[in-house]
DNA sequence: ACATGTTGAAAGACCGGTCTGTATCGACTA
DNA sequence: TAGTCGATACAGACCGGTCTTTCAACATGT
């Protein structure tokens, strides 16, 4: 059939499927999926349309590839490493998560929560793209799930749920120009992991409250 | 000139114009700007195009429209108004937004909070529209400063965009599908208050978590 | 009281552009 | 020679925005 030559077996595909994920990727995780067609991919990736066309059926199905990879290379390779590489106990690491987002919301291409943005970009409760971004929210709230599980937290996804509420809102806040959104979640969250009998090192003297 | 009647001098028009406003309200509060064109606002309020174009040079101006309505309706004619309505001591006021909330979000026909979707949807931080949304949740915060004055917060700007955060995270939380969102909200807003030393009554009963 | 003129609004055709998705064709290559 | 890919044109729908036609309500002159 010829379908697998013998140098680069699906390499040449795989160029042109990765050079459409790739830009994709780059698009869709700053405009979302509607506000980006389908011809601009093509243009930017240098893929014909009929290319694209071949690898997904769909532009649904491109979505719903980018939303997966959204999670492979955000949720996965970026947060979940750079919170676990700081290391320490599980309550330094749910906070640290914080320490992740304030470098990140000061990125002069801060492009936001991809997840958050397609969830309310699409009003259809049954279209399998949104369904797909609530599976990949609740992706990240299973992370949480299990550090507060390490943290000795009896209910750890009532606790999850409220963590990722500080997230969620913090990420908003940002978009909206709020630079110092992730310290003022990461407050926030010292105060619930205390509450809940976590040991909690003491914020940065700079930011640190006045004692009560 | 006789473009002054006598019974409805502008009666007429403003019934016009009231139908696009009302038409636009709903349709864009659930599904935001850029998915809604103006053949259907102009369908389903039984209004000529070039009628809604005059009162509006363009879909834009309609939208920063819509977005003042929403502010006049949803932040001071509903929010607001429901969370005064509840009284008491500013602190309890502050918590009672999340009554509030916590009814809105169980609604059947919830529509999330307009100003964030519109913010989301809109890449360019130069907008109007964009802009618009930025400065409508301005004013939300200011209510929220206001409460934080009347409880004794020194830092009552600081303290509002953290409870802003709980709002807009709860908002999207509920948007996930997550009706209990204001109550977990509320449980840290609670914590928040009394480190911030302001009197709060207990959880409710149902809700309140065991006696540290 | 009646004819006349003005005006706003509804209906809908229309314009250029963009959307997703399809079809065609030519070049390259194994 | 068969199969892939890029380029391009195209189909049909929809987008924001403009324009024309038609009609009904009103103001005015006599």
């Amino acid at each position: 059939m010829g379908l697998t030559g013998a140098n680069p077996p699906e390499a040449r595909a795989a160029t042109a499927r990765e050079r459409i994920d790739q830009t994709a990727y780059e698009l869709f995780s700053r405009r979302g999926v509607r506000a980006v067609g389908v011809d601009e991919i093509v243009a930017r990736s240098g893929v014909a349309k009929m290319t694209l066309y071949r690898h997904y059926p769909s532009k649904d199905h491109l979505a719903l590839a980018f939303l997966r990879r959204r999670e492979e290379l955000w949720t996965r390779g970026w947060l979940q490493v750079e919170v676990e590489r700081r290391g320490g106990p599980a309550g330094a690491r749910l906070l640290a998560i914080f320490d992740v987002f304030d470098k990140w919301f000061r990125r002069p291409d801060f492009e936001g929560c991809a997840f958050i943005n397609v969830l309310l970009e699409i009003d259809d409760q049954t279209h399998p793209v949104r369904r797909a971004t609530v599976a990949h929210l609740a992706t990240i709230r299973a992370f949480l799930g299990r550090l507060a599980g390490e943290a000795g937290i009896t209910d750890a996804d009532a606790f999850a749920r409220q963590w990722h509420i500080l997230m969620k809102g913090s990420i908003v806040a940002a978009g909206e120009g709020d630079t110092r959104a992730a310290r003022r979640a990461q407050d926030l969250g010292r105060l619930l992991l205390v509450r809940e009998g976590v040991a909690v090192a003491d914020a940065h003297p700079a930011t640190r409250k006045r004692a009560r």
